[in-house]
Parts: C-alpha cells; sequence; structure tokens
DNA sequence: TTGGAAAGTCAACATAGCTGACATAAAATC
DNA sequence: GATTTTATGTCAGCTATGTTGACTTTCCAA
C-alpha cells in the first residue's frame, strides 16, 4: 500500500495500518457504545433487540411497522417476536391507521417512555463524555466518517431522523 | 438539558439532539461497518465471530487464548467453538505453550492468513473509502471520540495493537 | 505432595437472527 | 365485482453465538 512518501498530507494518513486502527477503533468503540443499556437490560427480559426498537419507536412516534423494519434492517419474523413482548408487557402500543387500516402504528407508552428515558440516559452520558473529552471539532469529524461509512440506505435513514444540529 | 443560550461554543454543541444523532450515527455506521465481511461469510460456514476471532489472531500472533478471550469479551466456551471449527478447517493452528504448557498460542495458517487478508480487504475499503470522503481533520476526530468512548480494559487493548501512525 | 489456580474442553441451554409457508385484512387495480 | 397486491402477523424449524456448569490437564506454591 505505502503511497510514497511524497504524497500530500491529503493522501499520507491513508496507510494501511491507519485503516486499521479505524477498524479496530470502530470494534472496541462499539462495545462501549452497546454496554450501559446492555448493563441496565440484563436482569429484565429484554436485549439489544428491545433496546433498539424501543430507541427508533419513541424516536418516531406512529411510525409503522414497515418503516421500523426498513430502519432496523431485521425480518418481519424477528421484529415480529420483540414487538409482541413489548405489547404484551404494556411498553408499546400499535395504533391500527386511520387512512390505511392494514398498518399498525406503534407507540411508547408512558411506561415505555420510561424505560426509553433511563436506556438513553445511560448511553448519551457516555457519548457526551466522549465528545467532551475529545472536543466540538473532533465531533464534527467523527460525524463525518461515520456518515460516509453508511450504506446509503442507512444514510437516508439517519438523516430523516429529526436534526439537533 | 437543553444548557442556555449564551454557553460558550465549546459546550454549545452538547445539545440532547446532538447527542442523540451521534448515537444514531453510531449505529447506521456499524450496520456499515460490518456488511462486507458479513457477505464474504454467508455461505461459508462462518460469521461475525469468526471474522473477529481471525482478525485478531491475525493481528497478534502467537497470543493466548486468554488474551484473545479478554480482547473479545465472551466467555472461554463461546470463544472454543469458534477456534475449534477454525482449527478443524485449518485456518488456525494452536501451539502448546514451551514455557507453560497449558498454554496455546495461536496462529492463522496460509489458508487462514488467506481468508484474513480478503475480509481485511473489504472492510478497509469502506474504511478507506469513508476516511477518504470526510477528509483527514475528518479522520483525526472520528478516532479521537471513538477511544474516548472505550471502556478503559479496551482502550489498553486498542493502545496495545501495533501503532501505524 | 497435595491442593488450589489457570487454561482449555464438553454439554446443555437461551437469544435473536434467518427462511419458508401460510392467514387475514384492506387497499388498489382491472 | 373479482382479482391482485400490500401490510401485517403467525407457526415451525434452523443457525449463530452468547451463556452457565462441570470436568480435565497442567502448573505452582504451601
Amino acid at each position: 500500500m505505502a503511497e510514497a512518501g511524497r504524497g500530500g498530507e491529503s493522501l499520507l494518513f491513508l496507510t494501511d495500518e491507519q485503516v486499521r486502527k479505524g477498524i479496530e477503533a470502530m470494534f472496541f468503540a462499539y462495545r462501549g457504545f452497546t454496554a450501559d443499556p446492555d448493563r441496565i437490560l440484563e436482569g429484565m427480559d429484554y436485549g439489544r433487540a428491545h433496546h433498539r426498537a424501543i430507541h427508533f419507536i419513541g424516536r418516531g412516534p406512529g411510525g409503522t411497522v414497515n418503516t421500523l423494519l426498513s430502519i432496523l434492517g431485521v425480518t418481519k419474523q424477528s421484529l415480529n417476536r420483540i414487538l409482541r413482548t413489548l405489547m404484551e408487557d404494556g411498553l408499546v402500543e400499535a395504533r391500527v391507521g386511520r387512512i390505511d387500516r392494514r398498518e399498525r402504528h406503534l407507540y411508547l407508552t408512558d411506561k415505555g417512555k420510561e424505560l426509553e428515558r433511563q436506556l438513553s440516559e445511560a448511553q448519551r452520558a457516555r457519548m457526551r463524555s466522549a465528545y467532551r473529552a475529545a472536543g466540538p471539532q473532533a465531533v464534527a469529524g467523527f460525524r463525518q466518517v461515520l456518515e460516509a461509512m453508511m450504506d446509503p440506505e442507512m444514510r437516508r435513514h439517519y438523516g430523516a431522523l429529526k436534526e439537533g444540529g
């Protein structure tokens, strides 16, 4: 790989080793990223899949099952199992669509919102602390790289969620 | 949350919304991050766990099972199943320790190196392309935030892997 | 030399993915 | 009005990869 010593500084950083370190950074950081919610959920009958469903239902209340399906990228059978338990436990509510009555629109109940808040707070605390440690400029770069790493369809979903900055 | 309008610009970016977007960026980007190796492995009898084992054995040849265990953060029983199939298939070799004969030192065979190369190349291509799209400064920020997000023990492993810049 | 700790293995179980087949209801189309 | 398509849900069964518990082999130290 090594693109000759004289490469402009715009290319110099792309050594194989640098790229590998990026890969490992993603791996180790993702573990930290999920660690706190995982800890909260262990003991309850829920797992990471429940967390993801709760997160995105909370983020886009009234979304349909199909929407959630394409955000999460799992099969309907897999999602259905999760949703069923969440509804049975009264964390999520599915309302029949008024315009198209085949659709189910998903909402968090108060109980669901409470768990969402708890999970989210733990995860945000870590993210906020990482942001603080790295500084504003690093945060911008972080988001740029991650966005460039997404598949186009995921980037679409990502962009569709309401913006904060 | 909302830290009053007058917060210095060093704090202003830490709105709840910004932090949530960071969380979602991690989620969607990680999907892209694993997508290419997953595609390669589907059809073979291997999954993501095999990829991780192959990656870190390739990265630190001669490491013991215990080292790998603490890097991967799974139980030895879980790792053992993965390692057994990789050894049966002749991708990984375990050599009994010369000093402490309880230890097994792990190495990739030529066949193992070949699969490692193939997986790594796919993943590096995406990472490199994201790096290019985002630019050198963004890459530095990306790594800073990810590093700050790791649990300390993971950061230790991360730092121990040979540096490239 | 014996007993505990460490490394690794075997067995059994749980979670959450997957595919395939099928059911139901509603909407869209012909 | 009949047919087809869409959205959702369900059953059954498979796979990958986690888990715990019990066990063996090896090493070390009291």
